[in-house]
DNA sequence: TTTCGACTCTGTAGCTACTATAGAGTCAAG
DNA sequence: CTTGACTCTATAGTAGCTACAGAGTCGAAA
């Protein structure tokens, strides 16, 4: 095969900097070079990238990808931890989602505080921001991401 | 009043380091400073500093609490767009709801590929990850926020 | 008085997963 | 021989903190 990075790239809708950061965090093997220090890659590298991609587009982590690299490379007699892993990530999503609801309703409530086109001054939202007697179950739910 | 920091940190339960950092974001002003160089906090920073961890507990960004504060500083005769930016912003939250619960979907689905405890070789779920013919839209609810 | 501990200071690096440059080199086609 | 598309490395930036190191401050006990 021997392609070169930016047909990888588009091969796997990655961009070429991406593919570049994975090799240096070693979820990509490096691969062999041309005489212009061009990499060139073969379809286990477009495999492996695309493994790593779908993974990816499922919110898993790199550190959790790494993990299921893993197994890929050294099969093991049980996969009991693969489901384990893929188990604690779906409640990872389902607890995220929770906390989004929850914020949500906090943030309708509060937006309900403020009907129409009045002066800053009173606006039901700053006030309700500014006062601790309306806030949300204070730095839970605060978890950014 | 004139606290210290850490007492500052202690009524708001945000991080020594946090106000520091706000602080050089210009977030919150630059307060006062005693002889040996400690920052000297009054009623006012507090009330601000409250003001940014409620609206960073609904999820706002920065940016967002900066035009929040804009607003709370120069009062305008129409706060309508307090309300704009509020709405918009449970739109966000509304969409990641959505996208993570299309992504469970993708995660209860690959689950069920793999039963139980058999060698990885024929894991389901790495089969599943590698197999191009069953990922999730490919690249669209990918955004990791 | 000295010394201890709790506190604070500045500055810098680290976290995640990329993304975006700058400045140089490679290579095939015209 | 030049042009343009491509690639290389290295570095800095993104968001919102967090975690040091190494130094200084201050009140109280011995």
């Amino acid at each position: 095969m021997d392609i070169k990075i930016g047909e990888l790239a588009r091969r796997t809708e990655c961009q070429i900097e991406t593919i570049r950061y994975y090799e240096k965090e070693g979820l990509l093997p490096e691969p062999l070079r041309s005489g212009g220090n061009f990499r060139l890659y073969g379809e286990a590298h477009v495999e492996r990238l695309q493994f790593i991609r779908r993974c990816r587009s499922l919110d898993m982590a790199l550190n959790e990808v790494r993990v299921l690299l893993r197994y890929r490379d050294t099969p093991e007699p049980d996969c009991g931890e693969i489901n384990t892993l893929l188990d604690e990530h779906i409640q990872q999503v389902e607890v995220r989602v929770e906390e989004l609801l929850q914020l949500k309703r906090h943030l309708v409530e509060l937006r309900q505080k403020c009907a129409g086109a009045r002066p800053t001054e009173s606006c039901g939202i700053l006030q309700g921001l500014a006062d601790s007697s309306c806030h949300p179950a204070t730095s839970d739910s605060a978890q950014i991401n």
